[in-house]
DNA sequence: TAGATTGTTAATCGATTAACAATC
DNA sequence: TAGATTGTTAATCGATTAACAATC
């Protein structure tokens, strides 16, 4: 996996949440929305907000602030969330489910055109309007089905095997749910969802406070 | 809500992947790993696994590496896993039924003691052995499980109004899976998990090298 | 012993923040 | 006009990486 590592990748993390408030801006009828209003609603600076907006190309205007449709659309092209994107599901249990059944995901582009399960109860069936085919399946349907990128929900010990059928079948992008650091092609492109170092983050915030009082006098830093 | 910056929250973050390593190489019975090849495993670079170690107080052999029950043992105590936190699951879909049913969160001292919904068919059902109850009753319930955490998974929209029970209820720690920004008194630790800022990277990764070709010319920086 | 690996101290890199002139 | 807000240029801050002596 090449180190294709995003320049700014904090910035273009922020700008989902930026879209979110500009979408509802837009909803509200507003023309114009200001760096200093969607820092206030996030809890940013000001000149953070400004930054990241300038990435997009999006010009403002002084005293009034940016022009909400177009920074919606500056926001959706910068990000690619202005196209479509054929997607396979690869393992329909709860979290993949959660995720095709996600409906802000749809509206980004991600367009699930198949799942595929072990499960021999799911095959066959639908989720979200998908269907769920057997994972044996996947190699041979997954060429055929012309889909760029997957979404891997499969248990951990399979997700190796996985991804080198994905890869094998032409997938050239992987959104990685699974614990495991993949090892693929370098022309692939891997994003790791880590749930757990969320959680590591949180638990660290609760120890520091002491926020569920269990291990007295643990409390590190300050 | 207070600005709890963890310190060192990248290394925090890259801590459970080396937890997960260094598990895998005590359960082969190995008695001592080095930084070297935990790096190797995850593609860093071994002084970066060296430092983030040393935030958790563990004392390496030159030559040999760490002793590996102490090394798990050390990063389990700096993330307060090796301590159970009784937790309420609030909002029993899909994702929140994923993340009950997530056996690692239980090993990390995830202790889910009753779960919420407002759906009347999954009200008295159980998940993942957790007990569905109805959501109206949270508030009066919250306070007698004695919780202090909250995994909330609710659809957007009911996300402020839901925190705000669970604050007043006690609960003083959320994990938050929704798309919103919750305003919550200073005292609450909330870590929110977006989901669609890993989509917004994955989506520039692509674009950017024309995985998906379907934008020509698009592709920006090098 | 020789050499791999640690931990420390310093250098680099990138992201955030500050300052401020430009402007609608 | 007056003042809020932009975009640019510079300063600060923190994280990553490099260098290297210590050591088992």
């Amino acid at each position: 996996m090449l180190k294709t590592k995003v320049s700014f990748a904090p910035s273009v993390r922020r700008l989902p949440q930026y879209l979110h408030i500009i979408r509802a801006s837009l909803a509200a009828g507003d023309t114009y929305i200001s760096g200093t209003v969607i820092a206030q609603e996030l809890n940013l600076e000001p000149i953070q907000v400004r930054k990241d907006l300038a990435i997009t190309g999006i010009i403002g205007k002084p005293k009034k602030g940016y022009p909400v449709p177009a920074l919606v659309q500056a926001i959706e092209r910068y990000l690619g969330w202005d196209q479509s994107h054929t997607a396979l599901l690869v393992g329909a249990g709860n979290l993949g489910s959660a995720l095709a059944g996600y409906p802000e995901f749809a509206r980004h582009g991600l367009n699930f055109v198949a799942a595929f399960d072990t499960d021999p109860g799911k095959i066959g069936k639908q989720i979200h309007g998908v269907t769920i085919h057997d994972m044996a399946k996947l190699g041979e349907l997954a060429g055929s089905l012309k889909a760029c990128m997957a979404v891997l929900a499969v248990p951990s010990p399979n997700a190796q095997a996985t991804a080198d059928i994905l890869v094998k079948a032409g997938i050239r992008a992987i959104w990685n749910f699974t614990n495991i650091k993949l090892k693929v092609d370098p022309e692939v492109v891997v994003q790791r969802e880590d749930l757990s170092s969320g959680f590591a983050i949180l638990s660290v915030m609760m120890n520091t406070r002491n926020t569920c009082g269990t291990k007295p006098g643990h409390a590190k830093e300050d």
